[in-house]
DNA sequence: TCTGGGGTCCTCGGGCGG
DNA sequence: TCTGCCGCCCGAGGACCC
């Protein structure tokens, strides 16, 4: 989702030379803001954010009236306010936004099967193959933002380029509901006028290290020798800045992703000093680790955890299991053994469990339970009962679920022994 | 005055085996 | 048996992206 406030907008004009494009970036303009608005139009034309006004928010979207007060996305919600206290503040509804997601996507889909969803609301496509069928990338670029919007009520932008970079970089710059093209003998000219912070990986640090040695824009970048890229940002970012510069990026749009970890956290509402509601909270997040995992028919061989203490320092442990697991219960050991590890020097602000090093199950693995609600509901209900009656006084609880086969399965659990 | 949650990728240091 | 070198894996931390 774009940062910027769309007062540096730059678009193509109608017919602009497309030649040497193949590769198109559609990314939805304040994808949740814009869901928010098609649901209650009386919010159209208003400052809005969606995010929790409430406990320690950010701004997941600003409206672009929003964002013209300074509000960016990332930013607490606390501070948003204060920049622009008439803004209106909404909940994203996830429902919706999922539901809106699918039916772009399925748009983007009818031009070419080659498409790379990169998040909820952004996508690549390859659209070279297509050209007999709708025309050339930029009159699909037409037809399609049409298309999005006859269809959804909704606004996207999108770049036209030869590669996936320069095609990002220009649907940024189109910001908001607007069509940059940039044929491919115009790439080099095109990058050479923006700052370095445009590129692709080139965050605050990276930014930092190259104007500490007066590299401040691609054109600056295309005069400084290897070498001393090298230095600045270490030999990948490096060997990549260089390469980005020059317009060079061999990447391909690629359908299919492999994940290569799955992993909850949480952030409380106020920081947390009793190591017994961290535990629990562990296990609730092991558990929500296991179903998801057990979902995608996966397995971790490694589990990993983060704990924030209170003055944001942020350390992560991780251990290389004997077998891998997609059992929450066993997750949950493994995180509350690198927790009991953890050196506990302050409060804690957030704490998270994550599974690595996935490898899909072997064979079809009895399901236990068909509702993973319901059994979640069950642990917390024995947390809840041993918060009020104390730990051990209620000892076991029993969920019935169903198997596959349809038949009843009880699934016995006790609460955590007293310490 | 504050800093979410979901990820990926890179770097660096240490251990280990050939 | 000891030492050095190399590649590989693992673990920790950080930067970055949406």
């Amino acid at each position: 989702m774009g940062r910027g406030d769309g007062t540096g907008r730059v678009v193509s004009p109608e017919g602009a030379d497309d030649t040497g494009t193949g590769i198109l970036h559609v990314d939805m303009d304040a994808f949740y803001v814009s869901v928010a608005i098609l649901d209650d139009p009386s919010l159209k034309g208003k400052p809005v954010i969606t995010g929790s006004p409430e406990g320690r928010g950010v701004v997941a979207s600003a409206s672009y009236e929003a964002r013209r007060y300074g509000v960016r996305s990332a930013m607490p919600v606390s501070q948003a306010l204060r920049l622009c206290p008439t803004a209106i503040t909404v909940q994203p509804r996830f429902d919706r936004i999922n539901e809106l997601s699918s039916q772009v996507m399925g748009i983007f889909d009818d031009f070419t099967p080659l498409v790379e969803p990169l998040s909820i609301d952004e996508a690549f496509l390859d659209v070279r193959g297509a050209r007999r069928l709708w025309g050339s990338p930029g009159q699909i670029a037409v037809l399609l933002r049409r298309r999005v919007f006859e269809e959804t009520g909704l606004t996207c932008s999108v770049g036209v380029a030869a590669t996936k970079h320069v095609a990002k970089i220009a649907s940024t710059l189109s910001k908001p509901d607007g069509l940059l093209i940039v044929a491919g003998p115009d790439t080099a000219a095109f990058l050479a006028t923006l700052p370095a912070r445009a590129l692709w990986g080139v965050g605050p640090k990276a930014g930092e290290a190259l104007e500490a040695r007066g590299i401040h824009t691609v054109a600056d970048i295309l005069e400084t020798p290897r070498s001393v890229l090298d230095r600045a940002l270490g030999p990948a970012m490096g060997d990549r800045v260089w390469h980005l510069a020059r317009g060079l990026d061999a990447r391909s749009v690629e359908t299919a992703r492999v994940e290569k970890s799955v992993g909850h956290e949480e952030t409380f509402l106020r920081d947390i000093d009793d190591p017994a509601i961290l535990r629990t909270e562990f296990r609730r997040l092991a558990d929500r680790v296991g179903t998801r995992l057990r979902k995608h028919a996966w397995e971790a061989s490694t589990i990993s955890i983060k704990v924030r203490f209170a003055d944001f320092t942020t350390i992560t442990r991780s251990q290389t299991l004997p077998e891998p697991t997609s059992v929450g219960r066993r997750i949950g050991e493994a995180a509350l053994e690198l927790f009991e590890a953890v050196e506990r020097r302050q409060p804690v602000r957030l704490v998270g469990v994550r599974g690595e090093r996935l490898r899909p199950v072997a064979g079809d693995l009895p399901t236990l339970w068909d509702d993973d609600e319901d059994w979640r509901s069950l642990e917390g209900a024995l947390d809840d009962a041993a918060a009020r009656f104390g730990r051990g006084a209620v000892t076991r609880a029993t969920l019935i679920g169903r198997s596959r086969d349809g038949g009843a399965l009880p699934v016995n659990r006790r609460t955590p022994s007293p310490d």
